[in-house]
DNA sequence: TCTGGGGTCCTAGGACCC
DNA sequence: TCTGGGGTCCTAGGACCC
């Protein structure tokens, strides 16, 4: 059996946990830049706040509503869900970590009989809660989609106790029943539209369904999610320690024009993909930097570019990252566009320990070099916080008035951000 | 005026090899 | 006039996830 455990409205519960007075109203959590609602309570849910919606639409939608909005505080969602997560691998050491709110747990049929299991879940959601402050909801089955929605209706009815098991098959038909092919996971907006037009409604329509035309119409991935709703466990999760593709984008709070606020920008993204490659103990073979226009500003000349630099050698150190990233955002920057979003990919990696040397590359001791004084900057970094050693071309050039030197994340915009309670003992709670 | 970020998997089609 | 068979690798694009 698998137990899927999902915290509840995630970035809304994490707030608050330390600000109770939040509890009951409406609260939204914004992107970055305060752009647009990416987390929502129960009770802005019932409001009809659509995810997604730009935050300047929200007082325009619902006029005269109580809408709390707050800025993102990732620091702080990814504190409480590391809690989340070590109190669940205590009562579950298989754990797969699905993303920052969700996990599922493997539980070995020998340890739980059929009748004790939902006992277990509903006490393992009330531990979470009671030592984390987190609320989750737990759906345990045979298959991780059948978990899935039996999750969903753990959050859904309170009945439940946050606790939902689908273990035999009348409840497995009764659930696919109710539940809207839309809901599954593995189905899409696009898929799910299509299963609609079809007549298909209900996942339990769409067990029904042979299997030869589900392939047909849906690959084989829509085949294991019809054979995962059938009670058939295919779906492997697995543990992929080293990322493919690391990725570092942001859209710019106002768009850009000159290549010395983009260099300024992309140094910053490389230096987070060179941080985040280091982190998983890799090496990248290419960097790709792109720069794209407002997509929504009609009256503006539209544009996306990229370009991929393939390096000599395999590298990790921020030094030969960033430099291939300034290169690669030379070779594709245009004149006559207003520039609102940007990215470095670093893609193709390998085990850091697999380093190999070129006649092309680097000569060898300045590559170590890079290298070393990258591990040392983490390690700084670590200690006195993440901006205190990096390199300057990452950084603007000083403020003629202040003598202030400012960096990109300096100037992403985040007005309604919560104090980082549990990572900056600045930020620490206070009891009167 | 203001519209997020970071991933994975699958398939089709082209290039290329013998 | 008639023009094979089998395979790999790479890439772009679509779909999906949270």
């Amino acid at each position: 059996m698998y137990a899927l455990v999902d915290c509840d409205n995630c970035y809304v519960s994490c707030e608050r946990v330390f600000n109770p007075a939040l509890e009951g109203k409406a609260v939204v959590v914004l992107s970055n830049n305060d752009g647009c609602v990416v987390a929502r309570s129960p009770e802005a849910k019932a409001l009809g706040v659509p995810e997604g919606l730009p935050f300047y639409q929200l007082a325009e939608r619902f006029p005269g509503k109580e809408i709390h909005a707050l800025s993102s505080n990732y620091t702080l969602y990814g504190d409480m869900s590391a809690r989340v997560m070590s109190l669940l691998r205590a009562s579950a050491p298989d754990i797969f970590i699905y993303s920052i709110d969700e996990a599922f747990l493997t539980l070995p049929s020998s340890q739980y009989s059929d009748t004790d299991v939902k006992a277990w879940g509903e006490a393992l959601a009330a531990k979470v809660r009671r030592w984390t402050g987190m609320p989750v909801s737990i759906g345990i089955a045979p298959t991780k989609t059948l978990a899935k929605v039996a999750s969903k209706f753990a959050k859904r009815y309170a009945g439940y106790r946050k606790c939902c098991v689908i273990d035999t098959e009348e409840r497995r038909q009764k659930a696919l029943a109710m539940f809207p092919v839309a809901d599954v996971w593995g189905i899409g907006r696009r898929t799910a539209m299509r299963l609609e037009a079809a007549g298909i409604r209900s996942a339990l329509d769409f067990t029904q369904m042979d299997a030869e035309s589900v392939r047909r119409a849906m690959t084989v991935t829509g085949l294991r999610t019809w054979q995962e709703l059938h009670g058939r466990d295919c779906i492997a999760l697995e543990h992929l320690p080293r990322k493919q593709t690391i990725c570092t984008s942001r859209s710019f709070p106002k768009m850009l024009t000159t290549r010395d606020e983009l260099a300024v920008a992309i140094s910053s993204f490389a230096a987070r993909c060179a941080f985040k490659l280091r982190q998983q103990r890799s090496m990248a073979q290419y960097v790709t930097t792109f720069i794209s226009t407002n997509p929504f500003r009609d009256d503006l000349a539209q544009s996306s570019l990229s370009h991929t630099i393939a390096l000599p050698a395999p590298a990790l150190s921020d030094p030969e990252i960033t430099a291939a990233a300034l290169r690669a955002l030379d070779t594709c920057l245009r004149k006559g566009y207003q520039w609102k979003r940007a990215g470095v990919v670093v893609s193709g990696t390998v085990p850091a320990d697999e380093m190999q040397t070129s006649f092309l590359d680097t000569p060898i001791e300045l590559k170590q070099k890079f290298t070393k004084l990258s591990l040392v900057a983490d390690k700084v970094n670590h200690s006195l916080g993440d901006e205190s050693l990096q390199l300057a071309s990452a950084m603007r050039a000083p403020d003629p008035t202040t003598g202030k030197a400012t960096t990109f994340r300096n100037s992403i915009l985040h007005t309604l951000r919560s104090p980082f309670y549990t990572t900056d003992i600045r930020d620490i709670i206070e009891v009167m």
